[in-house]
DNA sequence: CGCTAATATCAACACGTGTTGAGATTTTCG
DNA sequence: CGAAAATCTCAACACGTGTTGATATTAGCG
């Protein structure tokens, strides 16, 4: 093979974008540390260096993945617009569309939340000790039909995330308060999770389209 | 066979100990890939090397600290059992209290969880998003009481922990379930949070001790 | 054309990493 | 005691990292 052309290829200049996307794939894929400016660099078909000439740093870099477009804001807002009655369905509803549907949307949030996240082991200790451990001994002592698993699955992620927003990332209002605060709050939110009310029970349920 | 004990005793094996011990905190501070073996070593005064001599490898170690105890299973498992009256506030104190107030458990829980957090940029950028866009573009359709607010933070970690167990750590029953099956799931949960009843309200209400 | 600025590659630096082998020191046991 | 084994330190290896300076090629413009 021969040697690959220096200098400025002639035509539109889409290096630019292709080195943001291919960081931006690899931040969400392997997270920060694990990202190689290298191996970036090598998805966008460049040398490491140019990477490093357009952004000045690993961190500019990252700093210019994470940005989320205003869109997706606003549709998570909305939601929270409205009637209270199906209030929290419609922003589950729209929180999980944006974050995960809309691939404009879910790109840059998932490479900030995957990017925080060691691609080592460890994700994978934690998806046995929630799935063996948490989940397996709640269901022993509840029925143990698919809907009531799902119930506990969904139970099981809201407290992790709980302590993930106080012990890991630190969210203020939700950090400064007692345990038990928290305990009251999110236990009235859980009673209604485990222990169904007619008109929300049942798996295979469509949400109102 | 007669265990024949031969060579040195441990007769004080407590930089054994010591080693799990630095191992534990910095996994718990840094997370896995910002420790390194060197640091945890000198924290327990000892020789990289030795840390080497005791566990094969940087993963085995990491194994070795996320040994969580039974105790810590058993306290949350009980809390599912029992009368369905009040189960959600039962189990999300006990989980609470296993994760955060008991440092017996917590600490290697903790280890576990923030061993996989990268102690990056990227927490900050995590909590400035879910602060400012999420819990303030709440807030301003909703009331701007301090209850209203813990609610709205609650809810907002409840949904980040339910992304991060679809998406990243890919708990199988949780991923597995169409979008729209998990929004109205948690979308009851959640509206029971948003929208609270009666018995269930005030911001300073102690739980039943 | 000539000039400047933008692209792009290359080689290398300084550093930190996990890991290893040799060897010193201490303890235990026959 | 003397041998064996465990504990512990030291020095170094091989490698990958982010980052930098020099340099080549091209685009745009007067």
């Amino acid at each position: 093979m021969p040697a690959p052309k220096r200098g400025r290829r002639p035509g539109q200049n889409e290096t630019r974008q292709a080195v943001l996307e291919a960081a931006r794939a690899r931040f969400a894929t392997d997270g920060f540390t694990a990202t190689t400016i290298r191996r970036i660099a090598a998805d966008a078909g460049v040398d490491a260096a140019l990477v490093m000439q357009f952004y000045k740093s690993k961190d500019e870099l990252f700093g210019a993945v994470m940005s989320v477009p205003p869109e997706a804001l606003d549709r998570m807002t909305e939601a929270w617009k409205g009637p209270a009655d199906g209030i929290g369905e419609r922003v589950a509803q729209a929180f999980l569309e944006v974050w995960e549907r809309d691939p404009r949307t879910s790109a840059p949030l998932l490479a900030m939340l995957r990017g925080t996240i060691a691609r080592d082991q460890a994700a994978g200790h934690m998806r046995d000790f929630i799935e063996a451990r948490l989940m397996r001994g709640a269901a022993a002592h509840l029925r143990d039909d698919h809907d009531t698993r799902l119930r506990i699955g969904v139970a099981a992620a809201m407290l992790v995330g709980i302590i993930v927003a106080r012990c890991v990332v630190q969210v203020p209002t939700v950090a400064d308060e007692s345990l038990e605060t928290i305990a009251a709050t999110a236990g009235a939110a859980l009673q209604e999770l485990l222990t169904p009310t007619e008109q929300s029970s049942g798996t295979g349920r469509q949400p109102a389209s």
